[in-house]
RNA sequence: GGAGGGCUCGCAUAGCGGCCGAGUGCACCGGUCUUGAAAACCGGCAAGGGAAACCUUCGUGGGUUCAAAUCCCACGCCCUCCGCCA
């Protein structure tokens, strides 16, 4: 959630930021209105539970009639307590309700506009060209299929559309993929965690997942619980609730993750570039927020490492501010070229969520001044399917094998994946 | 799935319906002492809102009562034992 007191302050600003993602700007000042009723609840609320605190403690020391008396007045005021209270609560959970609804304040460094309006911030390596070495590449979904990597036929038959399996050579690339990533993200000074994916309702509403982008959650109805589509949301959750002593905390999890890709049919469908389940290395940073920025950086550094160790070439993007999730203020996608799609994809990500998701899961930190909220910032270090893809395309040979890229060798055991 | 036990300020514990927002020990911070440290002693030390008075919070939600950490109900979580199982 936004910081009330922005709001109260400046509610333009908020106003202007809303506008530019593409949100409802009017709900500010219906938050405003309903922030006021708050304010006016609590203070008639505490002034009455003051008088009563006051009035049963005089009923010890009263005796005979006096002591009548008095019950009888403190009974009255216990009744126009209960429904003091009861207002409060009322316009309490309706403020609530209308700030968790507001998003993030976007940067005003964020590019403005949709989907279609992000910057290019920088092309690294250089696309092959197939043309000159005189073959047509084939796609991932083909490669997969001679190197017995990738089966999406099975996976549609066990499990519908958008599944699949990793097989032999696919397989070990997933555990070399993930072994190289968490390598060096330990060797960054990163914990490695394995977190739970079942997340119960308040760790999904604290990362900002159960607004706009709850259709794409996948909701386990009997139990009440979330599959998280990434491990930000155990991540972020990890210090939930709790006063955190030394920052930064950055934490590598290693997950599955699961999207239901909701309003996505007919998008990517062949191969596995947009599937329902895969598995990710996620970093994810606690830090101080006059840190966030170079945190943030340092995320985006630390992806293209790996990109350049997987010799893919690459542009990063800024990504535009109608395009950004609830929690994030900004927001740099990295993009491997693709050569059959003749594209840029996306592969990682990494947001600036500021304190947003800690005001929400209530995070914080303590210095001179007191405690406050932390920042919490997340980037992809491997999302496996799209790597794959991306390896698969680009070191692809023209007999089908495919050449390993040089820092994957000692995880791997080969140089080159040969046709099956 | 069955049977018990428990959830209080970082940890461990004490808490008769009003004198309890809550005692003690450990940890932590500051000080005295010391060449330095330890020990000892003194002081401080839960969180949130509020300028303050004051208000809220003893797992969560309800109830009884003038008044609930304390009584009642429901739920959640943790632990132990039994059964089943990766």
């Amino acid at each position: 959630m936004i910081d009330l007191k922005v709001l109260r302050e400046d509610p333009e600003r908020v106003r202007l930021s809303q506008k530019v993602r593409g949100e409802n700007p009017e709900l500010v000042d219906q938050l405003l209105v309903a922030d006021t009723a708050r304010r006016e609840a609590i203070t008639a609320f505490e002034a009455l539970r003051a008088e009563q605190n006051l009035l049963s403690k005089s009923v010890g020391a009263a005796k005979g009639d006096e002591k009548a008396a008095i019950l009888e007045k403190a009974k009255e005021l216990s009744a126009r307590v209960k429904a003091a209270d009861s207002a409060r609560a009322e316009a309490e959970s309706a403020a609530d309700a209308l700030l968790l609804q507001i998003h993030n304040l976007i940067d005003p460094e964020a590019p403005v506009g949709g989907e279609e309006d992000f910057v290019v911030l920088e092309h690294i390596g250089t696309p092959r060209d197939f043309t000159t070495e005189g073959f047509e590449p084939k796609d991932h979904v083909e490669i997969g299929k001679i190197l017995k990597a990738i089966d999406t036929e099975r996976g549609a038959k066990v499990s519908g559309s958008r599944f699949y399996y990793l097989t032999g050579p696919g397989a070990l690339l997933e555990f070399a993929l993930v072994n190289y990533a968490i390598a060096s993200a330990t060797k960054a000074g990163f914990t490695p965690v394995i977190p739970p994916v079942l997340v119960k309702p308040a760790a999904m509403e604290g990362t900002g997942f159960l607004g706009q982008a709850a259709e794409n959650v996948f909701h386990l109805e009997e139990d009440d619980f979330y599959l998280v589509g990434t491990s930000e949301v155990p991540l972020a959750a990890y210090h939930m609730d709790e006063i955190v002593d030394s920052l930064p905390l950055r934490y590598a999890g290693y997950s599955s993750c699961f999207r239901r890709e909701a309003g996505t049919y007919g998008k990517d469908t062949r191969g596995i570039i947009r599937v329902h389940q895969f598995d990710k290395v996620e970093m994810f940073t606690f830090c101080k927020p006059e840190d966030a920025l170079a945190e943030h950086k340092r995320l985006l550094q630390w992806e293209k490492d790996f990109m350049n160790a997987m010799e893919i070439p690459y542009r990063v993007i800024d990504v535009a501010s109608g395009d950004l999730g609830a929690s994030a203020i900004r927001k740099f996608d990295i993009e491997a070229w693709i050569p059959t799609q003749n594209a840029y994809r996306e592969v990682t990500s990494t947001s600036n969520c500021t304190e947003f998701q800690a005001r929400r899961l209530n995070i914080r930190y303590r210095d001179e001044e007191g405690t406050k909220p932390v920042a919490t910032l997340n980037g992809t270090l491997v999302a496996i399917p799209r790597m794959i893809v991306a390896i698969l395309e680009n070191h692809q040979q023209p007999d089908g094998s495919v050449r390993v890229p040089e820092a994957l060798r000692p995880f791997l055991g080969v140089d080159t994946l040969l046709p099956a």
